[in-house]
DNA sequence: GTTAGTGTTCTGCTGTGCCGAACATCGTTC
DNA sequence: GAACGATGTTCGGCACAGCAGAACACTAAC
């Protein structure tokens, strides 16, 4: 190969694949994966993908389990993500208040970090219902479609929306997502005035979602959201969960040596 | 070199070196790691691990934050450790339970699966008091100095606490830790008879335990513990905790398909 | 018995990942 | 402001690590 051309020289080819092989393993089935499936994924010969798979066994990485065997995510990333969780300064602030939040309102609340104007979440704390919702950690969001997202974005210059809504492209993921960068600037002009964002099964049917920025000495940091079942609820309802949610972030903003945005 | 004698002959040596860099930042500073430093901890030359941070930056192991810059843990070790906590059947079943446990008690609550005997702790709702407690995930806890340990080793023959008595040397954590397989085999008779164990400032100074076993259809799975401040915790008080966690844990045991031991 | 699928082991060649040295930037200190 | 001692970054060249491929062992299916 002519080496390659971009700032990838410094790129160890062999760690790309090993891990090619943990987010394979991590996103796989649950009942895990087997060699021959990880070989085929990553495309090398079933002796590379053997020796990759057996070092993070080793490392702790993986877990092979019998019969089989079969390859399912190890301890060491349940491990790794804790510290990881317990390094992010945001997440120690938060989660005491996310706990006051979920009790309060019953529901599922989660922290977003903003990245680059995009929503990431890093806590969570379930609700104590039997609905539990699919809110992963540790990845970007849609910030069009997520209550977080809008409420960072309406803190943001219409700038910052714009770039991130061709960087995007506003996906549709059900009937009520924004489908415009005008829509969503007037939903941002809402946000600022009510305090709080709202998500009416903007990202998936039946979800409702109302998010409330926080803000440290620089500016908006990330947002609070407390995710919910739409069913009836009512517009005092929500107006209800909204302070609550408001009132939860500007707890954080106060412990980030922010100022509070309530209206 | 003549060939590595063992079985470590499939290992991968770039990767483990890979993963190294992971632990050591992740196991790190807040603040982070300078290039330098980790340079030093691994023991190669500075461009070999300029190539493999590179290479985990790309990979969202690891971030660079400037100035410096500095390497903290990045945000995909937070999305593998939720995707591989979520894959263990056992912290979706024990979660919604100790959240009940935990809002019934005002303790944090905690999951710990039986590895090898050894306790791991897979899942955790905190308490919501202002009180934290270091309770890593992920990570072989000692079997003497936890109630949950205790609570495991009582489902076990004799045999299996001998073994790892052995194996860990039964380390002295605190005045009140148990010091011979002796007093640790009373214990667990104790632990047998009552249903629960318990850890009463035998891993840290001021910290109470209290464990419950569940099984499944193989025998003993894991334990529930509940951990609080020792205070005045009156012997009413800690016979009522002591149910709780064993109906949790019961609650636990019907789910996985095993048979509660409520003495 | 045969086949098709597993996982594991071995060997030899090639290319990659390593080292070392040079270069670029910061701060400090004199 | 020059000189220093730290950093992080880039480069080239060589040895050997890591790759592919083939052979082997084992299981389940039919």
């Amino acid at each position: 190969m002519i080496a390659n051309r971009r700032g990838d020289r410094y790129r160890v080819a062999s760690v790309v694949r090993a891990l090619q092989v943990v987010t394979l393993v991590a996103d796989g089935p649950l009942e895990g994966l087997t060699l021959s499936a990880i070989t085929r994924s990553l495309g090398t010969s079933k002796s590379t993908a053997y020796a990759l798979v057996r070092t993070l066994v080793e490392g702790g990485y993986v877990r092979a389990v019998d019969p089989g065997p079969r390859y399912q995510p190890g301890m060491e990333l349940v491990r790794l993500g804790d510290a990881a969780t317990r390094s992010i300064p945001l997440g120690r602030i938060c989660h005491p208040i996310l706990l006051d939040l979920s009790r309060e309102t019953g529901l599922t609340t989660r922290a977003a970090i903003c990245d680059d104007g995009y929503p990431v979440f890093v806590e969570r704390v379930d609700s104590p219902g039997a609905i539990r919702f699919h809110t992963p950690l540790g990845v970007r969001e849609l910030p069009h479609t997520s209550s977080a997202g809008k409420a960072i974005l309406a803190a943001l210059p219409a700038g910052v929306t714009e770039r991130l809504a061709t960087e995007t492209g506003l996906p549709e993921r059900t009937a009520k997502t924004l489908q415009t960068v005008g829509d969503l600037l007037a939903d941002l002009a809402d946000v600022r005035r009510r305090g709080y964002a709202l998500d009416d099964e903007e990202d998936a049917p039946g979800v409702f979602c109302i998010g409330a920025a926080f803000f440290d000495h620089g500016g908006v940091a990330g947002a609070l959201s407390a995710t919910g079942i739409k069913l009836d609820l009512s517009p005092d309802r929500v107006a209800e969960l909204g302070a609550a949610v408001r009132a939860a972030a500007d707890r954080v903003s106060i412990e980030l040596g922010g100022t509070p945005r309530t209206p």
